[in-house]
DNA sequence: CGCCTAATTGATTAGAATCAAGCTTTGTGG
DNA sequence: CCACAAAGCTTGATTCTAATCAATTAGGCG
């Protein structure tokens, strides 16, 4: 079962999943609302396309903060960094997902963000999409739940893991990246895992070493399958119920928000 | 040191901390862009102070969301609770905070808002608070930068708990409660404590006699003395180095939002 | 007064970190 | 083209932190 994962991340020079505008979060607002076609088409001139490669910063933390992002294919992740240069990541950003709003706050960026593969990122000016806001109270509210769910629905999941064994935490992780692939149209029970182990580690609060262990124990009881570059799981339902069976079970509340 | 902490919370029906409007999220943001005069009585108008007693629930889970809250006195608590009636506390809510905004996401409350002891409680309806940013960009900047606050502060404390020491997280949390205290006027050394080591150690996601053994350790230390009804920092800058010492030591992103 | 809740303290145990090698793949340079 | 270095992943042995189990104390309230 070595195999498996190695050195995929560092060769592949093809994003792990890709994106069509149908999963952006952006785009759902469009549609829900019925956006006067004018505004639309003024977003549309105002966004501009990133390719930031492996590695690359799209931002660093204190940078002025002018535009929120969408992945559009690829991986991101935001991080803090420590005074003496230990890096702890917050966030992983997938296909359709929005990040940076947090520079919203105080008008900087709080993290850096790296892409973790890569990837193609769209970049939304805030006063364009502020000033639209204003001109339209159902942007307003859109741009509110997306902010509200972008910010929560990441924190739902952390609030977990504080409490998990790392066997847990790890299903719940996977459980939770499954939502959301499946959001942007990728098949709920094959994920893509771009990020190495060590980040994988560092995301959740447990050693490398752990992940790995707890990925083989999980294939082992034939929950899941490690493929070339990503995980299969092979019964969610009872993956699921192993990790609230003995601990806190807290209920996901991510899955009531359709 | 048993003396202290005990049966103060079930008996005292003063609440640990009072609150007058300077240190509201929604005051600052009008005093910041000068709110004309009629939005601001029109919004005295709609608020509702509501009084509940220690253990009386705000709102639950799955109501309809209408209104956010503001802490006027006292202290309340957010919870999620699983199938199996288990509770995940996710926040405490301090005088001064706004609660409940992340019902704006799909129209109801996530979770359960309790009071943790008797408090006063300020409800102001979003459609009002909507209404007034439709009307005023600056509001519906300053209501984006007190929701991506709120959300933002509280996530930034769990990203950090996920990694850390037990004894780290306890000294992370006390130092996030002191800035937040201080901002409502409090003295930033003397916090008070009215949640009890079981909601302490659910929220941190440590077992309740570890909370204990630590507050002892940190005053044997000399570094905090256990008070009546809280807890005093004799050491804010000796405390941080301890926590952020051995471990990760991601700084502190909170404190740079003046 | 006696029950209940909260806090504390001690003894034991389990889970995950740490330390220490290997192994594989990829990329580089002679 | 092959040797070698660097990353990433896996596995095993050991250590240590914090959970669990168990018992005691102290107030508050009926």
């Amino acid at each position: 079962m070595n195999e498996a994962n190695s050195g995929c991340v560092t060769t592949s020079h093809q994003p792990s999943a890709y994106f069509s505008c149908k999963g952006c979060w952006l785009a759902e607002v469009c549609k829900r609302h019925a956006v006067p076609d004018t505004d639309l088409k003024w977003l549309r001139l105002n966004t501009a396309t990133r390719h930031p490669q492996r590695g690359a910063a799209i931002y660093r933390s204190g940078d002025r903060f002018h535009s929120v992002f969408v992945v559009k294919c690829g991986t991101c992740k935001s991080l803090a960094i420590s005074s003496r240069g230990q890096e702890k990541i917050v966030a992983f950003h997938l296909p359709g997902e929005m990040f940076g709003l947090l520079g919203i706050t105080n008008g900087d960026y709080p993290y850096d963000a790296i892409a973790v593969e890569d990837s193609e990122i769209c970049a939304i000016r805030y006063a364009d999409l502020a000033a639209i806001c204003g001109k339209n109270l159902e942007w307003q509210r859109g741009l509110f739940r997306i902010m509200s769910y972008a910010i929560a629905s990441h924190e739902e999941l952390m609030d977990q893991l504080g409490s998990l064994s790392a066997e847990a935490k790890i299903i719940l992780w996977l459980d939770n990246l499954s939502d959301r692939y499946a959001h942007s149209g990728c098949a709920a029970d094959e994920l893509p895992l771009p990020m190495t182990r060590v980040e994988i580690g560092n995301y959740l609060g447990l050693a490398h070493e752990t992940v790995t262990r707890i990925f083989g124990r999980l294939q082992k009881a034939n929950l899941v399958q490690l493929t070339e570059c990503g995980i299969q799981l092979k019964d969610r339902a009872k993956l699921l119920k192993r990790a609230t069976a003995d601990t806190s079970d807290c209920e996901k509340r991510t899955s009531t928000m359709t």
